[in-house]
RNA sequence: GCGGGAGUAGCUCAGUUGGCAGAGCACAUGGUUGUGGCCCAUGUGGCCGAGGGUUCAAGUCCCUUCUCUCGCCCCA
């Protein structure tokens, strides 16, 4: 029988990932709950035609990255390829936004997109949300963006770099991309790379992005979005970034960031690691005013980000496991029944450790004690058995003492007094 | 969807012109009949990714295929 193989893309998480995956899960729930922000779960299938309608039907993701399927009864399912539609479609569907005008969420969980894996990317990932909605003013960009940078400074993730831009309204973006298709009409086209040709029709400001040199050049002096900013959207970026400055969260203006769905608007910035590979966003997010109402909901703003927790935990300082505090060697095997019974009584007192299942020999069981990272080691052989004591011993020192097993609290005392 | 790299023990990897499948680490037991780490000894563990071909003989050469990995596209 040939063994069962787990789906390309997909992974089995043990310790230390695992722990990593709880570690940012944790800090999640503590930074974005201290900024009032409520967790909320949403379903990981949904009716394709939410993503095709928010995503948008021209994008990459929803033209050939989602896992899309009939059900048994014909009706076309996706599995959730980002979070942001389905937390807009819950908020709209409960009719949140008549209960309170401003409302503040974060959720967490595997995403899918049906790419190629490599560094810092499958098939199934995990991302961290926050979606701030009923809010148009700057200062809710700001919060989102100066929370995020928070959240990343408790985990003690290094070197990250934040990059900020505005992509306009729909009264300012329309004649910036008319300009900018104006100037790449007006380049030697032979010059640039294939892509980019490409490029230049189907998402002309992915041209500003190219990472070919001779491209890169070729644009320099392409016309910058930032200078094509209505009044509205230009007065809104600047007190975004007053907040942030004086927040001292270190940005740079980049006017060639460019979000890959359709439905941002104004502010958008992106975290960026130079220490995980070819994919090197982190986190990623912006303002998408609209688009609650193109989901049928109230013309309702919003503004929020996903981050990255695969690519987060490439970044994640290691930390030392736990140690248990104790580990109960059995001798004999008449004392196996009496170790599970005092080690039941130690977790009963706070304590955590094992006992062993098999009475084995001193040296193996010690051997398990040391690789178990226990503080203390409880001996109960023979001996011990007899008189009803146990021996504790401390494993930094090596010192041990007898210690009657009929007191719980006092073996307990004598076992924290040994773990240090 | 398109490229590059790699598949040999649980892990990291050697394996010569084709000639009996190896090392280190890990694991188990012992060296000490009740004392861990360091050291030493012994042991467990392999369809050499899979299938086909060439050959007296294939981990090694040829073909096919699968998987993993890095990158492109794109994104978190």
């Amino acid at each position: 029988m040939s063994a069962i193989t787990k789906i390309k893309g997909f992974a089995d998480l043990f310790p230390p990932d695992s722990t990593a995956m709880l570690r940012m899960e944790s800090a999640a729930r503590e930074v974005f709950g201290r900024h009032g922000y409520q967790e909320i779960r949403t379903p990981i299938l949904e009716k394709t035609e939410l993503f095709a309608r928010s995503i948008g039907e021209e994008t990459d993701v929803v033209q050939k990255e989602m896992y899309t399927f009939p059900d048994r009864k014909g009706r076309s399912l996706t599995m959730r390829p980002e979070a942001t539609a389905g937390v807009l479609r819950a908020y709209v569907e409960n009719k949140v936004y008549a209960r309170e005008t401003v409302s503040k969420l974060f959720t967490f969980g595997p995403m899918f997109r049906y790419e190629r894996p490599q560094k810092g990317r499958m098939r199934q990932f995990h991302q961290l949300n926050c979606e701030l909605l009923g809010a148009e003013e700057p200062h809710a960009d700001a919060e989102v963006v100066v929370m995020l940078w928070d959240f990343l400074g408790t985990l003690g993730i290094p070197d990250l770099a934040l990059e900020l831009n505005s992509l306009g309204c729909r009264e300012c973006r329309p004649a910036y991309h008319e300009a900018l298709k104006a100037f790449l009409a007006g380049l030697d086209t032979d010059a640039l790379c294939e892509d980019c040709r490409r490029r230049m029709h189907t998402n002309p400001l992915r041209v500003l992005d190219c990472k070919v040199p001779t491209c890169k050049a070729l644009v320099e002096d392409a016309p910058k979005i930032t200078d094509h900013l209505c009044a509205g959207c230009a007065d809104h970026f600047a007190a975004v970034r007053e907040v942030l400055d004086g927040a001292n969260v270190a940005y740079t203006l980049n006017p060639r960031l460019v979000r890959g769905l359709d439905y941002y608007v104004r502010t958008t910035f992106e975290v960026v690691s130079g220490a995980i590979g070819a994919q090197s966003a982190v986190a990623g997010g912006g303002r998408y005013d609209g688009l609650i109402a193109q989901l049928g909901g109230p013309d309702a703003p919003g503004i929020g980000f996903a981050c990255g927790m695969e690519r987060l935990a490439l970044l994640l300082p290691p930390v030392q496991a736990a140690r248990p505090d104790f580990y109960v060697a059995v001798l004999d095997p008449a004392g196996l029944t009496a170790g599970m019974l005092l080690a039941k009584g130690l977790r009963d007192a706070g304590l955590g450790g094992e006992c062993a299942f098999a009475a084995k020999s001193m040296k193996s069981q010690m051997r398990a004690a040391d690789k178990a990272g226990a503080r203390a080691c409880l001996l109960l052989g023979g001996d011990e058995l007899a008189v009803g004591t146990v021996v504790i011993k401390n494993m930094a020192t090596g010192g041990q003492r007898s210690v009657s097993r009929a007191d719980v609290a006092e073996v307990a005392r004598a076992v924290r007094e040994a773990a240090g």
